[in-house]
DNA sequence: CTGAAAGCGCTTACAG
DNA sequence: CTGAAAGCGCTTACAG
């Protein structure tokens, strides 16, 4: 079962009786062949089911027609329980990778890896797209020796001023606006918000700082004694809600930095014999898949994944084409289910 | 911000004092070097932060170091729902293709696509590995071809007997068998199934043959009149489930051949007045996230991702390596939760 | 243990 | 429009 010897542009060239540097013409697409040539050239390459040699290709032109997708959750021992909502976008990505004619190489990594280099240097990505949430500041480090060495890199996230490189982000500000002047709306006073609302998490900040606004405008405000620290995971939510509720802080609504916290804080309020939404109104961030199924399903804000992905790899493909391009921050809109009490 | 132009072994050679050659042997980590001479070498390329062209490493071995992972579901026109279960095996094989030191290509395929030979034969990657659900008789005929032409690959499925190329999969007949004693052990008699039981569907065929085996040890057996076909997704659940219904046949326990489309399944239920699990036990397979945070928590089977994504990498590898390689039934194990009404 | 040299399979100026 | 030739950056027999 040994595998036909390989199939080289010479083959074609003789099939044909055209020169190999005509083959590679055809299969360029360049303008300068011959109808006819173009068409006996193509007939061989079909009949002997020959492929370009992406690595000859690659070598020769310096570019590998590739992109790589680096994912990276900082705490996460486990494999099977990537946040969903990357997993969204690593869908996303891939289809408008292949859309573009490009292949995605997808690696997970951990923040603290050593990661920043090697894909372009050694040839094996043409560019880097950058996914994750974890502690900015330590790892705006990589991104500015990243700008250094001229790699090309986009990054889902925040967009902030005077930051390393380009990013696309979703408008997590408004975003979180959406959620304080719902739940405030609805007569909700005290809003505990579990997950970081630091400079380390810049998204989850403009999250909670989007919410005070909201809250602000009405003569209210974020009580940062009912801030509870927690990364993006179920555990994490589950945990930062215990910590709430052991504080003896009166509050009636719980904005979680992500749905993952959000679904973990529902499982914590509810065992605890808080009623959502009765007592306690949840509302969550990302709107992944699962919180549609959550009891009760979670009200959150919806981030367009298929649009980011898209966006990503073609700001990516603009700056490796040197051609111009900037930040982007992609709308978000609320999504009221029932856990928020409306209706 | 131009990149620094590039550095290559020849850099290093001169820099290190010592023929191209050497340099080379000293990354590829060839015991015919002097230790010496290996330091100087290895500080030079530290010094310039050197990385090996991949491509050009390849094109001279003809040997990419690169995986592919073809994952496809045929009717899936939305990027962000791919099944969760592939997903979490997605999140295994990358870590195990890490593991082994080799890159891991993704891309999402129609079954109807031509992917068949593309990756091996342009180099892009070593070998294949093809995760989805599908007509299996459909795509038969590509495995065929696979092995024709000699293409490395494994694929996440049913283990057949007679079947082309090589098989890693779960115990579906005994998980289902585990679902039927299950659901006969807590009383239940009329056991519908919301899957395709056909050879197009060999996974979902075994699984529900297995049940039909653990009924049949009690005097009962699955009817033909209870099974609906339905496509992993929680639409078909849904709709399978109101298929059912209308038939108007009786039936006190639901088992679905996917998590996805147990939940389906259970929202139509209870659209239509039914309790879960007072009126009507549901239990599922895969074992997804989304599984425990159903109202009711779902009960399934848990496949073992982390084990299938390692064993998948690891069979491909050897299979690269000549090495011997067999197909492979992993494990199954019931996961009970509220939805089947136990305890 | 080390070096000189061939060659992997392409792409792309350079001539014509 | 087409061909002959150089060269991308490695690895690996072949000599020594």
């Amino acid at each position: 079962m040994a595998r036909k010897s390989k199939v080289t542009s010479l083959d074609i060239a003789e099939r044909a009786g055209v020169s190999q540097a005509t083959v590679s013409r055809v299969l360029c697409g360049s303008p300068l062949v011959n109808v006819e040539t173009r068409k006996r050239v193509e007939e061989a390459v079909r009949e002997l089911n020959y492929k370009v040699d992406r690595h000859a290709s690659s070598l020769r032109t310096q570019r590998s027609g590739t992109l790589a997708l680096l994912l990276f959750e900082d705490p996460t021992p486990d494999d099977s329980h990537i946040n969903p909502f990357f997993l969204s976008m690593l869908g996303s990505i891939t289809r408008a990778c292949a859309r573009h004619g490009h292949d995605l190489l997808v690696s997970f990594q951990q923040l603290s890896d050593d990661w920043h280099a090697d894909y372009e240097d050694s040839m094996k990505a043409d560019g880097l797209i950058l996914l994750g949430y974890g502690d900015y500041l330590a790892y705006r480090g990589k991104l500015d020796s990243l700008v250094e060495q001229g790699t090309h890199f986009v990054r889902w996230g925040a967009v902030l001023p005077g930051q390393p490189g380009i990013s696309i982000g979703c408008d997590n500000h408004h975003g979180g606006r959406l959620v304080g002047e719902h739940l405030a709306g609805l007569g909700r006073r005290r809003i505990a918000f579990l997950g970081d609302a630091s400079s380390h998490y810049p998204e989850f900040f403009d999250r909670y700082r989007g919410c005070d606004a909201a809250l602000q405008a009405q003569g209210l405000r974020m009580e940062p004694a009912l801030q509870v620290d927690a990364v993006s995971s179920e555990e994490a939510g589950y945990e930062a809600a215990r910590s709430l509720m052991a504080r003896q802080e009166p509050f009636d609504a719980v904005f979680a930095a992500s749905d993952l916290i959000a679904i973990g804080a529902m499982r914590a309020l509810t065992e605890a014999g808080h009623r959502v939404p009765e007592d306690i109104a949840v509302a969550g961030f990302d709107d992944i898949p699962m919180a549609r199924f959550a009891q009760p399903a979670l009200t959150t804000v919806y981030q367009d994944t298929s649009r980011a992905g898209a966006l990503l790899v073609e700001s990516l493909l603009a700056q490796i084409g040197n051609r111009p391009v900037q930040s982007t921050t992609l709308p978000a809109s609320l999504v009221v289910r029932r856990s928020s009490g409306a209706g």
